[in-house]
RNA sequence: GUGGGUGUAGCUCAGCUGGCAGAGCACCGGGUUGUGAUCCCGGUUGUCGCGGGUUCGACCCCCGUCACUCACCCCA
C-alpha cells in the first residue's frame, strides 16, 4: 500500500463505537444546559503560549506550529479550553447570563511519541462553565463527567481531587516546596524542573524520587482561608451528589492555568497512561490571554482512552442504529421495483438498503443477513405479477406475502 | 528526544540447522434453476516491510533502513 495514516494518527472505522462515546460523554452535560460550541482546530500560536503557559511541556515541545502565507504563526490546538475562552471573549458571551455553559468535542494535536492511548491527533469531549466562582458549580461540573462515564457503563473510573490554591496561597507554598526539593538528591533534569514548576516534581513516577518526597509539604495543607472554604464546599457538594472521590494532594496538571479545584479521572485498564480525563478551575486564564477577569471551570475527557477503558471492562459501546429492512430482488423488473421500494421505505423513516450488484439469491440473502436488518423483503418478477412482496423475519425465518401497497405500512406497524 | 519488542494473505498468526509459501477466520461460488444465520464441497487473495551482503540455495543468518508497537519524559 502506498500511503498510510501519518504517525500518531488513526482512522475511526465502522463499528468502533466512537460516536457513541464522544456524544455519550457529553449527554449529561447537555441535559444540564451546556450548549454546543465549536472553535477552530488552529489558533494564533500566542493564544496557547500565554493561555496554556510557555513553560509547560505541551507548549515548549509538543505543539504543531506553522506559518501561513501571511506570515502568521498558527498552532494546531493542543487542548480545547484556550480556544473556547477566546471565543467567549471575542463574541462577548460573558456579557449575558452567567455562567456561560458550553460543551465541545473534536480533535486535539500534540507532537508526542505515540504509545498506548496516546496519539498525535486525539479526540476530546469537554465542557466549560465560565463566568463565576461557586463551589456548587465546581461540584456540578465534576459530577457531569462522572455521569458521562457511568452512562457508558464504566465502573472502574476513579476520581482524584485536590486544590491547587490560588495567587494568595500558592506562591508561599511554592517557595516552601522549592526549598524542600532543593535539599533532595535529584538528577539534573529534575532539578531544572524544580525551578520551572516545582509542583510537577510531586508527580514523578520514579521510585527513587517518590521515596524522597515522603515528607514533602502538600498544597491542601497550605490553602488560604478562601481556598480552604471553597475546597471544603466542593467536597460537600460532591458528597451530596453522590460522587465518590479520592483526595490526591500530589495531583498536578500539565497546563499552567489551573488553580483551586483540580481533578483527574483515572482507570487502571489502559496501560501506562491511566488518565481518561482531567480538568479544573482556571480563574486566571482569561486575563492571561488579554481578557477581563473571568473565572471558569471545565474538563476534557479522552475518547480513545475511554474506548480503551470500555474494552478493558468488556463493554461494547453501542453501535449505530443499523437497518430495518433489506430488499432482495430477482429479475430485471423486480430490481427496478426494489430501487423505488427502498426510496419509499426511507421516506417513511424505515432504514433500508437493497442488494446491489447482481448476485444470486443465495448471496443476496446472505447479504441481507449480514446487513443486520430485521426484515428481508424478497421480490421476484412472479411476485410483482401477483402484486405482492415476501416479507421475511430474519430472526425466525417466518415469511408472509404482503400486497405491495401495504408493504410500507406493514413494516411501520411491525417496527412500532 | 531515549530505550525495548515486532514486521509472512483482508484479519489473527504458524513456518524445524538454510531446501517447493502455510493454517484458521473472512471473502466469492456450488450443494438448493426463488431464500440468510448451521452443515458439506470448491475457489480467490503474497514485493515474506524495503535495500544490500553471505550461500549452490535466504521468510530464516549478517548489515543498513523504514514502519508499527510498548515504555521513559509528559499528558487525555
Amino acid at each position: 500500500m502506498a500511503f498510510q495514516a501519518p504517525k500518531g494518527t488513526y482512522d475511526v472505522l465502522p463499528g468502533s463505537g466512537f460516536l457513541a462515546v464522544r456524544d455519550g460523554l457529553l449527554a449529561p452535560a447537555e441535559l444540564a444546559g451546556y450548549s454546543y460550541i465549536e472553535s477552530p482546530v488552529f489558533e494564533d500560536t500566542e493564544l496557547f503560549a500565554r493561555g496554556v503557559g510557555a513553560s509547560t511541556d505541551v507548549v515548549s515541545k509538543e505543539m504543531f506550529t506553522f506559518t501561513d502565507r501571511g506570515d502568521r504563526s498558527l498552532t494546531l490546538r493542543p487542548e480545547g479550553t484556550a480556544g473556547v475562552v477566546r471565543a467567549v471573549l471575542q463574541h462577548g458571551l460573558h456579557h449575558g447570563q452567567l455562567p456561560v455553559k458550553l460543551r465541545y468535542a473534536g480533535p486535539m494535536f500534540r507532537a508526542e511519541r505515540p504509545q498506548a492511548g496516546r496519539f498525535r491527533q486525539f479526540q476530546q469531549s469537554g465542557i466549560e462553565a465560565i463566568g463565576l466562582v461557586d463551589p456548587a458549580l465546581d461540584a456540578e461540573v465534576v459530577a457531569l463527567a462522572w455521569e458521562g462515564f457511568r452512562s457508558l457503563g464504566l465502573t472502574g473510573v476513579r476520581l482524584l481531587l485536590t486544590s491547587l490554591g490560588d495567587p494568595t496561597c500558592r506562591p508561599a507554598y511554592r517557595e516552601e516546596l522549592t526549598a524542600f526539593l532543593t535539599g533532595l538528591d535529584l538528577d539534573e533534569a529534575t532539578r531544572a524542573r524544580v525551578l520551572i514548576n516545582p509542583l510537577r516534581v510531586l508527580d514523578d513516577k520514579r521510585e527513587s524520587v517518590q521515596k524522597q518526597l515522603a515528607g514533602a509539604p502538600l498544597m491542601p495543607d497550605r490553602l488560604c482561608a478562601d481556598c480552604k472554604a471553597h475546597h471544603d464546599a466542593v467536597i460537600e457538594g460532591l458528597q451530596s451528589l453522590g460522587v465518590p472521590f479520592e483526595p490526591a494532594p500530589r495531583l498536578v496538571r500539565g497546563l499552567d492555568y489551573y488553580m483551586r479545584t483540580t481533578f483527574e479521572f483515572v482507570h487502571d485498564g489502559l496501560g501506562a497512561q491511566s488518565a481518561v480525563g482531567g480538568g479544573g478551575r482556571y480563574d486566571g486564564l482569561s486575563e492571561a490571554i488579554g481578557g477581563p477577569h473571568l473565572p471558569g471551570i471545565g474538563w476534557a475527557l479522552g475518547i480513545e482512552r475511554t474506548l480503551l477503558a470500555l474494552e478493558s471492562e468488556g463493554i461494547t459501546p453501542p453501535s449505530e442504529k443499523g437497518l430495518d429492512v433489506y430488499v432482495v430482488s430477482l429479475g430485471v423488473m423486480a430490481k427496478a421495483w426494489a430501487v423505488t421500494a427502498v426510496g419509499a421505505f426511507r421516506k417513511a423513516g424505515v432504514a433500508s438498503d437493497l442488494a446491489y450488484g447482481d448476485r444470486g439469491l443465495k448471496g443476496a440473502m446472505k447479504a441481507a443477513d449480514r446487513s443486520g436488518a430485521r426484515w428481508a423483503v424478497v421480490v421476484g418478477d412472479r411476485d410483482l405479477e401477483a402484486g405482492v412482496a415476501q416479507l421475511k423475519d430474519l430472526r425466525n425465518g417466518d415469511q408472509l406475502a404482503v400486497p405491495l401497497a401495504e408493504l410500507t405500512p406493514t413494516v411501520l406497524e411491525k417496527l412500532a
